[in-house]
DNA sequence: ACACGGCTTGAGCGATCGTTCAAATTGCTT
DNA sequence: AAGCAATTTGAACGATCGCTCAAGCCGTGT
């Protein structure tokens, strides 16, 4: 008998165990989320999370590596869906980010980024898993950065490139929660803007004098426009 | 009679609860350091914590508005008696903090960031004093930058500038936790550092040819060399 | 039809959580 | 020296923490 109505009900029991617990986890922090509420969230009784996990700190390393398996269907085929210049594809990734903190009022962030505060010091199993997932992200970006070609210094580390929008990203970020606003994180976002423009010039200025074919791919749809930039002006959300 | 030996048992009790607090709550977060753990490290007994704070979340109020005391005296006053030149003190600054880090084993990074991500959401009063440390933080740095004069761009904005350095440390920091090393947090300040090279170099040739006065404050003392430079090759601390 | 293994149920475990309070002590005032 | 408020003491509280386990359910193989 197929099951249908309550979506926390559909699916393996682990897999909602898994769902609810990232969710939790993201939103409120590890230790800050008791079992009981992962329970009740999942609609699953202690018996069966404990059989499913040894414990919770098992919980949190498999929930990290659930993370790490939607990175790429979840959070980076989207932006690749929608977006096809590679540049345009950075930004586009911090614009998803800036949603999902504006769509719950400016509370959680980056799920990796908020545990990685809050447990690599005293779990260092999480804190490997953190650290693949911020791997896995940086690659990525590194290959989107690799596929703009010459629009990039040809001596530029883009990996280097990609670990730096990770740390502005989660930079910002992080003041956008202290401040309750999204501001910083747009001001953040609009000065990486400002690296990249000065990247770009570098490359099509050096190199003899190649000429730099701006905005080389004109891209499939993707009517994005300029939404994002130049937000020094800062927006004030809620 | 004046107390001596234990240092944990000399200044008063409100006193010595808030430092023992502020330390618990940078190492290992606010909801894993319990209030025993608080009063084992401050030497003091429940009752006396619960006369001088009415609770654990009054405590953790208090404990920011004792970091936004000690910001100067301790974290900012220290990198200007040490280094003259305005830009060469937000490096000096992040290496303080790198030493800060590198001493504890990788462990901890910024007091207040560390909070940021974890009480933010939930208590909107420790929310508004993480934000005031903040913006004390880059007010100081932006004091600095103001006084570099037009060694940086006129039309530079200080502020945002300041918010910027804010924002690659905090990220630098936490890539750092999550790596176990501090090899990312290197390449964020380098990587700050090209920032500030475009920048000095972009104030050096425009605004009229003026002679760029390099180095304009040869410092007092202060032989602090290039030690942390040109960090790519990422250094492997532990 | 029956046995069996995988999964779920949910009451309840001991430990620890943040917190209370009556009594004892300390330190200042007179 | 007596009085009094401020402070400290520490046993103990109820709530919640992560977790256990005997019992029951259910799907499958034979």
């Amino acid at each position: 008998m197929s099951v249908q109505g309550d979506p926390a009900r559909e699916a393996g029991t682990r897999q909602r165990i898994l769902r609810a617990a990232f969710q939790l986890f993201h939103e409120q922090g590890y230790h800050a989320t008791g079992v009981a509420t992962i329970l009740r969230e999942a609609g699953v009784n202690p018996g069966s999370l404990y059989h499913a996990f040894p414990g919770k700190e098992t919980l949190l390393e498999q929930v990290l590596e659930y993370a790490l398996g939607i990175l790429g269907p979840v959070v980076m085929e989207p932006v690749e869906a929608a977006t096809a210049d590679p540049v345009d594809r950075v930004f586009a990734l911090m614009e998803q980010y800036r949603d999902g903190m504006a769509r719950a009022g400016c509370h959680m962030g980056c799920p990796i980024g908020n545990l990685a505060l809050e447990v690599s010091d005293s779990h260092p199993a999480a804190r490997e898993l953190i650290h693949r997932n911020f791997a896995a992200w940086t690659a990525r970006v590194q290959g989107w950065l690799e596929a703009a070609g010459d629009r990039l210094p040809r001596s530029l580390d883009r990996g280097r490139l990609a670990r730096f929008i990770l740390t502005v990203m989660e930079g910002g970020l992080l003041q956008a929660r202290a401040a309750g606003n999204l501001a910083p994180f747009d001001e953040a976002v609009a000065q990486l803007r400002d690296v990249f423009r000065g990247l770009e010039a570098e490359a099509g200025t050096r190199s003899g004098g190649r000429r730099r074919p701006r905005r080389r791919v004109p891209a499939a749809g993707t009517a994005r426009g300029r939404r994002m930039a130049d937000a020094t002006s800062a927006r004030e959300d809620r």
